[in-house]
DNA sequence: CGGACGGTCAAGCGATCGCTTAAGTATCGG
DNA sequence: CCGATACTTAAGCGATCGCTTGACCGTCCG
């Protein structure tokens, strides 16, 4: 069973090459055989079976095999995880107070207007 | 300045270290200099500079130096874009098919019947 | 049965990654 | 002006990555 508390590590590792998105995005069309799924690619299969066997292990995919056919889905677990992470951070820097943090810091000599119409409270 | 189209391959690479991901936390927290940020981690100085210039190339950081301090903060665009692409993903695997395709896909044999019993969606 | 199909295993190779040390360069404090 | 501070640059090294080829195994079809 692909572990569910895999590290950010290999999901975003598993995410940062163009091939491997590119599987993921052909996953959310429908599961596909691992033959189906090499077929835009310009790469020997065995590459594509190793790309499949790093998003499996970052727990973005699942594939079983019956016959002799290996047929892969996606799994939108991890895609969430690594969605969840983001957002963390990125609410962690823009809800608090901090935007106000990083115009002071940035110059904190002309400070006679204060209030920037920016933050459209998301 | 980095360009603010940057590949998706920069931005989860850059995302993939657990080093870099801590850098990125610790900045949602506020801006900070470069030894500053450098502290947390058992590692030479060179190398804390060569993960903020990953990061900085992803478009996730910017740096700015005044005197000799290099000072540097979140840039929430680059989270922004990568959150999306998996928010993308996600609904486009979640949405359409809802979780049945991944049910009968699972469950049944073949294409040629598809009259199991349906609308367990929650 | 025999061959084609779908996939797997193993070795290896060049490129990139993460990190190091050593030796700079600029600024600031006294 | 001199030393300390805050990086910066460059070279190099072992480990990992992406991909290849070649051999192999189990499954389906005629």
């Amino acid at each position: 069973m692909p572990n569910q508390g895999v590290a950010f590590d290999q999901i975003f590792q598993a995410l940062a090459d163009p091939t491997r998105r590119a599987m993921v995005e052909r996953l959310t069309r429908g599961p596909a055989s691992v033959s189906d799924l090499a077929k835009p690619f310009p790469m020997s299969l065995p590459a594509v079976v190793q790309h499949l066997q790093v998003l499996e292990l970052a727990g973005l995919v699942r594939s079983e095999k019956i016959g002799r056919v290996r047929t892969c889905r996606l799994e939108p677990d991890g895609l969430r995880r690594a969605e969840g992470w983001i957002a963390a951070q990125r609410t962690a820097w823009e809800g608090p107070l901090d935007r106000l943090g990083e115009f002071l810091a940035a110059g904190a000599d002309d400070s006679a207007h204060a209030d920037q119409q920016k933050g459209p409270a998301s």
